[in-house]
DNA sequence: AAGCTCTGTTGATCTGTATCAAGATTTCAC
DNA sequence: GTGAAATCTTGATACAGATCAACAGAGCTT
């Protein structure tokens, strides 16, 4: 595994706190994979079997609402965890999809090697904590923003703090994570300063 | 402590299986409190001291919006947690009101207690993985709905579910939980079968 | 490079829900 | 129990943003 690749993957579980052999063995777990553009990685009904850690590309996990439209949940890119963390969890069929958006490299490991994290490195169940934690912070500001916020003001916001990454993928898709049309956030996009 | 009490707390804490010893010592911790209608058990910029066993009565979780009105996070009733998780954990001043609605008994634990537990009880982390899954879970559930349902949807749906604890509680918080006016919520009430 | 498909732009119209308003009803305090 | 305050109901109106539609570019594919 390349050195810049063992870094992005240590970084995302810094909170875990391995020591230096931990560390190594635990590398030693993640599998690479590339994916190209378009596909669908998980599909609703089927169960998520692999925790990613993204190395590049942008991913989407959305599900569609009864008229067919895509409701983008969130993006993952490099640095991110990625994949159906709930189906994966709890070896149930997802109820998103998950895709590459871009051509992309990701790692993973299995169920049952996630389950083994938490016995055998003790600094894990912190990270777990942590992380889910943080998740949860994530999503209730997230409803919130749904909630409380006009388009135009979720799109100011949006386009503030918008990922460089983010940058390079259809409108559409940020559309349906803003929760507007793609009209609507084309509108925006050319009638607002931000 | 009342046995029913007792047995209230410890169903809350199924999942971190505590051994027969370290449940006597454990609901040890907690101290009864009665909190009247209508009392701000905590508000926005204050930071949350307890965490909360709830024996009987209704609390809410809200904020204001621009324009002053409460937008409802979630409700609290006997079995549940209460509190303002995040503040309490992070000791940060809290971003959330919580109020009790009814005339209400609770159970608390005060911050350093909570982080204690992690050391003392092995099942702990357990427990709190469990919940944080399970937390997190719902917010994404009710992120979707309030995204891709309308305001009669999302009502039938919160009536066919709707705790009875819940309706003793004035429409106008329902509404808000609902991200709907009480206009709104009133007129489905009174022309839509559930 | 020509053709096709996908994506983005712009305009016209429609619609669900908020807002404003005025009464009716319930709840609460003294 | 009586008055005041809070809550709920119902109607009229307004408006943000969806929908429908038509076209203009971009980007792939062969």
């Amino acid at each position: 595994m390349e050195e810049l690749h063992k870094q992005i993957i240590l970084n995302a579980f810094k909170d875990a706190e391995l020591s230096e052999e931990h560390a190594q063995d635990f590398l030693g777990l993640w599998k690479p994979v590339s994916i190209s553009k378009h596909t669908l990685m998980t599909e609703v009904g089927k169960v998520e079997r692999r925790f990613y850690v993204v190395i590049k590309g942008v991913q989407a996990v959305y599900l569609l609402d009864r008229k067919g439209n895509k409701v983008v949940i969130g993006f993952s890119f490099d640095g991110s965890y990625s994949g159906i963390y709930d189906s994966f969890v709890d070896r149930e069929p997802s109820g998103y999809f998950l895709e590459a958006l871009t051509d992309s490299e990701l790692y993973y490991i299995t169920p049952d090697e996630y389950d083994a994290l938490f016995d055998k490195y003790p600094g894990f169940d912190r990270w777990g904590r942590i992380v889910h934690g943080f998740l949860l912070k994530g999503r209730v500001q997230r409803e919130l923003e749904i909630s409380t916020l006009t388009s135009e003001e979720r799109f100011k916001l949006f386009m503030k703090r918008c990922p460089q990454q983010l940058r390079q993928i259809p409108q559409k898709y940020l559309a349906a994570y803003l929760n507007m049309t793609p009209e609507t956030f084309s509108r925006l996009m050319n009638s607002v300063t931000w």
